[in-house]
RNA sequence: GUCGGCAUAGCUCAGCUGGUUAGAGUAUCACCUUGACAUGGUGGGGGUCCUUGGUUCGAGUCCAAGUGUCGACACCA
């Protein structure tokens, strides 16, 4: 067989995922084996694959591949999420593009464009998931809106209905006034903004008695139009909606307009002041107006006081014609100067921001002002289209959250649900414990109809469908002749998490199907996978989901990931460019590359910097065991003895595999992935290709090489295969391939179903692996004093041993593996060093090369003579040590006994560097 | 503002319940066109473990304060 020296990803990956999908090698069903499910964190319908879903799936896949060749059944169950309010935005842009407004289409006439855009677009990411290697198991590919998952949501929805968690009223909620829908509080984020801060005049609508006015502390304000408090805000616009001014009753600038009226500046109304403790006396003045309807804060007041909450925004955040109406109103109940106001009208229609600019103009102008101030400000926008939001007193449907905070909060503070890393823990508690109601309707058309229908006469029913509803609402009213079109169903979608949060539950059809037979055997799902910014919206959410519905938590595990940020620790982003394409990656560097490009840097909740290089040592790792496969299958084989050497490198090395393999399964069980991956990076790269091959390769002699001895290719054979399996679920195309050409395999077997099981390592296994890392360590020193001396590699080169009852007994076939290593003609016993050599220590063993006219006296002292007070400075801080009493004393009887060692250890190597001095 | 994480080699990070004058990968430097692999091999250099105190026989590790940094939550109109 002819290998090309370099490995191609793409002449193997793509037929290894059709052979995989061909044998069914991914497709689960419930049996005997313990299961190990996950199912994966939806991404939305329409997207494509980024760098957060290679780092997310490549580590979901490397567990399912893991458990799988455990013997587990794994199930890895892939889907696609509606994102409700995110696709019904493009569907919209979409359709502006085509010169088609919303408000021009019917429900269903929209929702017909918004599936043609989902099968369209729908199942993209799916598909680049399979280049990535994603074993998922994609017979049971689902969607948050398909039949089953939607009955669900229906279903949950009726049911927390009844059981009176849910509920339908009128709440300050968060108004999106561009998607015009409401969101919910994790919807909304807050941005720094440079804003203004403007202080506008509240002329007194009253006469303030002078005593009062002189009472000491008050802060007057007074001009040619009389007397005016000043009331600090941001949104200068909103005065429209003042109907008080609130003051702390402590604040001492302030007494002096207790009981008093004062005129919003503009608007002409005449509005109470009044007093609460809210308000904070040290910020602008001390003067707040209250605007219930647009301010939650406000609109607490408003509950308390008892006041009007006047909307002035139309839902898209234009001024309503409201406003001129309210001005009218308030100036026909009192009379009040004409310079104070300006007539409303001008505003109306007029878009928030415009209006905001024109009222500041217009108040400065009518000098309403008393002065602009620069102002950093936190601003609340949508967290999807970025605008933003506007609090808004609007009816809407909420879930009551404390019964689920109390459900989900005990199991992950007490761990049945386990958390990596675990400061997450803290993150969660704090929004538990500090848990709303959860606004879950939304004025959307994609997504799952609210299952609530009206009833003519006022009134509404809630109910699974339409036959159902139409039987409560004939006993509700009364009515049996009520017709179905005599019922309105609610226009308003749910939020998309209210279907999300189903997901470990409803791909089982563990909802519709209670007890069913894979609901019972795959749930609660293994691990979960997925980043900290959906902690609230959908980690806790399914923890509480599970516990209502199952009794169980969802998952056992989850693994938070961190950001993929570029190597400059920016997050990677479309506008920044710095965001590469994962195909393009994977054209060039082969999945199993970017996969390990990915993991290298990738501890659980850290962010990753990402960098392509680290896809090229991917790639070249991909190489390295392409070549060393090479080298192994180009070897003939013939029936001869096996050298002592090869004997004692297969031992020792099938002792690592023991050893390392109880390491993987240490960093698994920690989800340390990327150590598992870095622990057999190192043991394919140094310990098989740089140590073991190169013990075991066969020599060359007259430029031939000589054949290898069955036992020796068979062991070899052998640990190629258990490497390839250990790199399997991190690597899964190049171990395929070459699990596939190591040995004679039958049609449809994978390397997917060759379960590794290793032996425990032994103290054996231990003590044999540290005789070799001491014939390792005498190798490393003969090469670096033919790198110090230049001399070449093929030059061969004798060892001198100077015996001593502490030199080391080396393991049988130890010497010829160490003349082969190190490239020497003879390792000889000697009482005394020879002259001219180079010496070394290994321990408190002394070694030397014997170098004839090579050797540089100069240099050689120079080196001893380092090495010299190194060791001495080390001995100085051991005696130092156990000269004192109190540390002989105090310290473990083993540790003090360990120094003593060192002590002794450091005191023979410097009189053996002595020796080797003087005798220079 | 409240809470939390992090700070170790140029870079990215390990370093478990304190106990060899601190490790890995990568980068860097020198040498090597060897017969699996130059996407390679061999060897080398590189660290006041953020600062200051404390506990201890002993601190990268524990405690306190500070500095820097990142994040979550809450926000003042």
């Amino acid at each position: 067989m002819e290998l090309a020296s370099k490995y191609n990803p793409s002449d193997v990956e793509g037929k290894w995922y059709q052979y995989w999908l061909d044998n069914k090698l991914f497709s689960s069903k419930p049996d005997g084996r313990e299961p190990y499910t996950v199912v994966i964190p939806p991404p939305n319908v329409t997207g494509v694959l980024h760098m957060g879903h290679v780092l997310n799936e490549t580590i979901q896949d490397i567990l399912v591949r893991h458990a799988r060749m455990e013997g587990k059944n794994a199930c890895w169950v892939p889907g696609t999420d509606h994102a409700s309010i995110a696709t019904e935005a493009k569907v919209v842009n979409r359709l502006a593009e085509q010169g088609i407004k919303k408000s021009d289409l019917t429900r269903e006439e929209f929702l017909k464009h918004a599936w043609a855009w989902t099968e369209e677009h729908g199942g993209i990411i799916l598909k680049q998931l399979r280049r990535l290697g994603c074993s998922c198991d994609w017979d049971r590919t689902a969607f948050t809106m398909d039949a089953t998952r939607s009955e669900s949501v229906i279903k949950v929805f009726v049911d927390l209905y009844r059981k009176g968690l849910i509920y339908r009223g009128v709440r300050m909620v968060n108004w999106d006034p561009k998607a015009l829908t409401a969101l919910s509080d994790e919807e909304v984020v807050y941005k720094e903004e440079h804003t203004k801060l403007y202080y506008m005049k509240y002329y007194l609508a009253d006469t303030v008695p002078a005593d009062a006015v002189a009472a000491e502390g008050n802060v007057v304000h007074k001009d040619e139009r009389g007397y005016y408090a000043v009331v600090a805000t941001t949104r200068p616009e909103t005065i429209m909606g003042d109907v008080a001014m609130c003051i702390n009753p402590d604040d001492p600038k302030n007494q002096w307009l207790k009981g008093h009226k004062v005129i919003v500046p503009v608007v002409g109304r005449v509005i109470p002041v009044i007093e609460d403790d809210y308000v904070d006396i040290e910020f602008g003045t001390g003067c707040l107006k209250v605007t219930p309807a647009h301010d939650v804060n406000d609109y607490m007041l408003g509950e308390k006081y008892n006041l009007e909450a006047i909307d002035i925004f139309n839902d898209d955040a234009t001024l309503s014609q409201r406003i001129a109406q309210a001005q009218q109103k308030a100036l026909a109940e009192a009379e009040v100067p004409q310079q104070l106001v300006i007539a409303l009208d001008r505003y109306v229609g007029m878009e928030r921001f415009d209006c905001r600019r024109r009222i500041a103009e217009d108040m400065t102008a009518a000098g309403l002002m008393e002065k602009i101030e620069d102002y950093d400000n936190k601003i609340g926008c949508s967290e999807r289209t970025g605008v933003p939001i506007e609090p808004k007193l609007s009816m809407q449907w909420f879930l009551k959250m404390q019964h689920m905070a109390d459900i989900a909060l005990p199991p992950v503070m007490n761990d049945d649900i386990q958390f990596y890393p675990t400061k997450y823990k803290n993150t969660y508690r704090h929004w538990l414990e500090n848990i709303k109601d959860w606004c879950i309707s939304r004025q959307l058309w994609w997504g799952h109809r609210i299952p609530a229908w009206y009833l003519p006469t006022g009134g509404f029913v809630v109910a699974e469908n339409e036959a159902e509803a139409l039987t409560l609402a004939r006993q509700k009213s009364g009515n049996a002749d009520l017709q179905p079109a005599d019922l309105r169903q609610d226009e308003d979608a749910l939020d998309t998490w209210f279907s999300s949060w189903l997901w470990p539950i409803s791909l089982f059809d563990g909802i519709r199907n209670p007890g069913n037979e894979e609901i019972s055997y795959y749930y609660p799902t293994a691990d979960l996978v997925t980043g900290p910014d959906i902690i609230f919206f959908w980690v806790a959410r399914m923890i509480m989901a599970g516990y209502e519905y199952q009794q169980l938590p969802p998952f056992r595990h989850v693994y938070f990931t961190g950001i993929v940020r570029d190597k400059l620790g920016r997050k990677m982003s479309k506008s920044l460019g710095n965001s590469p394409d994962p195909l393009d990656l994977i054209d060039r560097f082969g999945a199993d590359g970017v996969r390990m490009g990915m993991m290298l840097s990738a501890p659980a909740g850290n962010d990753i910097l990402f960098d392509e290089s680290l896809c090229e040592q991917g790639r070249n790792f991909n190489n390295k065991i392409w070549n060393a496969f090479r080298l192994v299958k180009g070897w003939e084989v013939a029936d001869t003895a096996q050298p002592e050497a090869a004997q004692l490198a297969t031992a020792w090395f099938a002792a690592k595999l023991r050893l390392a393999d109880e390491e993987l399964a240490d960093d698994f069980a920690k989800y340390r992935l990327s150590e598992a991956l870095m622990t057999i990076y190192r043991l394919f790269w140094d310990e098989f290709s740089g140590w073991y091959l190169e013990m075991v390769k066969p020599a060359y002699i007259d430029g031939k090489p000589q054949h290898i001895d069955r036992a020796t290719y068979d062991a070899t054979l052998a640990f190629f295969e258990v490497l390839l399996k250990m790199l399997h679920p991190f690597m899964p195309f190049i171990t395929e391939e070459l699990w596939q050409a190591l040995y004679d395999r039958q049609p449809g077997q994978s390397i997917m179903r060759d379960e590794l099981h290793m032996p425990h390592a032994t103290d054996d296994d231990r003590k044999l692996c540290a005789d070799i890392e001491g014939i390792k360590e005498i190798v490393t020193a003969v090469r670096a004093i033919r790198s110090q001396k230049n001399i070449a590699p093929k030059q061969q080169l004798t060892l001198e041993v100077v015996a001593d009852a502490d030199t080391p007994q080396l393991p049988r076939g130890g010497v010829e593996a160490l003349m082969k290593m190190a490239n020497l003609d003879a390792v000889n016993t000697v009482a005394e060093k020879s002259a001219g050599s180079a010496s070394f220590l290994i321990g408190t063993a002394e070694y030397d090369v014997p170098l004839g006219d090579l050797i540089d006296l100069d240099a050689e002292r120079k080196k001893l003579q380092a090495e010299l007070e190194r060791v001495e400075g080390f001995l100085a801080s051991v005696t130092k040590k156990l000269q004192n009493e109190r540390f002989v004393q105090n310290a473990p009887a083993a540790v003090v006994e360990m120094e003593r060692k060192k002590q002794a250890d450091a005191e023979q190597k410097i009189a053996a560097l002595r020796d080797s001095i003087a005798a220079l």
